[in-house]
DNA sequence: GGCAAATGTAAGGTAGATGTAAGGTTAAGA
DNA sequence: TCTTAACCTTACATCTACCTTACATTTGCC
């Protein structure tokens, strides 16, 4: 599984501690992390939140003119991204209360670096997998950055992808299980006017199975609901 | 926010310690978490993942058959459902190699209880936050985005819903407990000009029947109302 | 412009959803 | 208790929504 994507995530750092802010901060850039942010009070936070626009926040529970729980309730305003908290040993409420609140995680400090990691990738794998660029189906995966099918069975070239059958499927994947129906599918396709195009979304259906299908027309992933529209199956 | 539907999440637990096996379920138990199963080594944990479908798994690294980090990959196979580790004290090689692997959480026993808890949560919270919306009757669950009811007693395969059906139970659904006439429900599923087809109604009503209630002949969630019309009644 | 690839169109085919009918069963009312 | 209309139940016929294929047309690139 490639994990790269997160790298790109905006994450935002509050404490207070100068050198721990450092040392934070050069750990996620040294595994990788481009978009790093820090603030070292509850004011500068909120600052940088609001241009910045953060996909996940790591919070020290103690700040110069504030506390990290009310700043999460601020922040969780603007957007529902995982918070993960920084506390001091032995202040065991203080956990539970972020926890509580909603917190994704803890740390006690001091902490070891590669544990650190490992948390903000468990985490923000859970988060974001929908946007993994790359699906599994049952007989391919699905990269629509590169927009092609990777058949596993024979793994030789990938299948690109049109640009009509990259929209359909994406379209199909953001609801990945849930019924999209034939109207939602040619306005995903054909923007507006999406109108007189049914058949021609068939034989685009039909392309798509024949790239992804093991038998295009007994379709395991891309499943006919009649008279409601399709669902696509991922793993 | 509610999060009383995280209540009803399966969660597998798998470990050889009989005390603390008893000690987690209990304690998830207190928590109000209903659908808890246990299982002592790889080879239980594999028969009870195949037909109970855990939606989140605990799983101790040392087993007596294996070990906890083969047992994801295999677990995964099958579902991307959650996994938290329970590691001794000691072993932080360990908790990285999970961490590597995928797993969401790991924890070092002993632990507190409270703070199993919370990281449950905190998992099931991000992992299952975009629910479908589903309603729940006697026997059965109605998924209307996904056009299934998914049977409680025997959880095989979600039982798929025709357009029909979908149409019907879903403005049943809307009256939910109320009584909905004959006419309505052919208005509902034919729209203009919904005459006539009073007979046919009755049919999909038994094909309804026959897909949620325990008995079709004894309907206990899809009633008739004779000489009114028909009523669902949900929990 | 010329070419190849992508996309659209049309027409015949088909499976599974839906409709129908006929006999059976139930419960409300007399 | 008897009657009867309303509803159940089943098997089967039908038909619609979708499939499938070949071919026509458009698009975009050289």
């Amino acid at each position: 599984m490639n994990l790269d994507y997160l790298k790109n995530k905006r994450i935002l750092l509050v404490d207070d501690e100068p050198g721990l802010q450092d040392m934070v901060a050069s750990i996620l850039q040294n595994e990788g992390f481009t978009q790093v942010r820090t603030a070292g009070s509850v004011r500068e936070a909120l600052t940088a939140a609001g241009t910045f626009r953060p996909e996940l926040a790591i919070l020290d529970v103690m700040l110069p003119d504030g506390d990290g729980f009310s700043l999460m309730e601020v922040l969780r305003k603007d957007g529902d991204y995982p918070v993960l908290f920084l506390t001091a040993r032995g202040e065991e409420e203080d956990k539970f209360k972020g926890f509580g609140l909603g917190a994704d995680d803890y740390m006690v400090k001091p902490f070891l670096p590669k544990e650190l990691i490992f948390r903000i990738t468990a985490i923000l794998r859970r988060t974001y997998k929908s946007e993994d660029p790359v699906v599994s189906l049952k007989y391919c995966k699905i990269d629509f950055e590169r927009a092609e099918a990777l058949r596993e069975a024979d793994p030789k070239e990938p299948i690109p992808l049109t640009a009509k059958e990259h929209a359909i499927l994406l379209t199909l994947c953001r609801n990945a299980g849930r019924i999209v129906t034939i109207d939602a599918l040619c306005e995903a396709a054909w923007g507006d006017n999406p109108y007189g195009y049914e058949n021609s979304l068939m034989a685009h259906i039909r392309r798509i199975r024949e790239k992804i299908e093991e038998n295009p027309s007994k379709p395991e992933s891309l499943i006919t609901v009649k008279g409601l529209g399709y669902k696509l199956i991922v793993q």
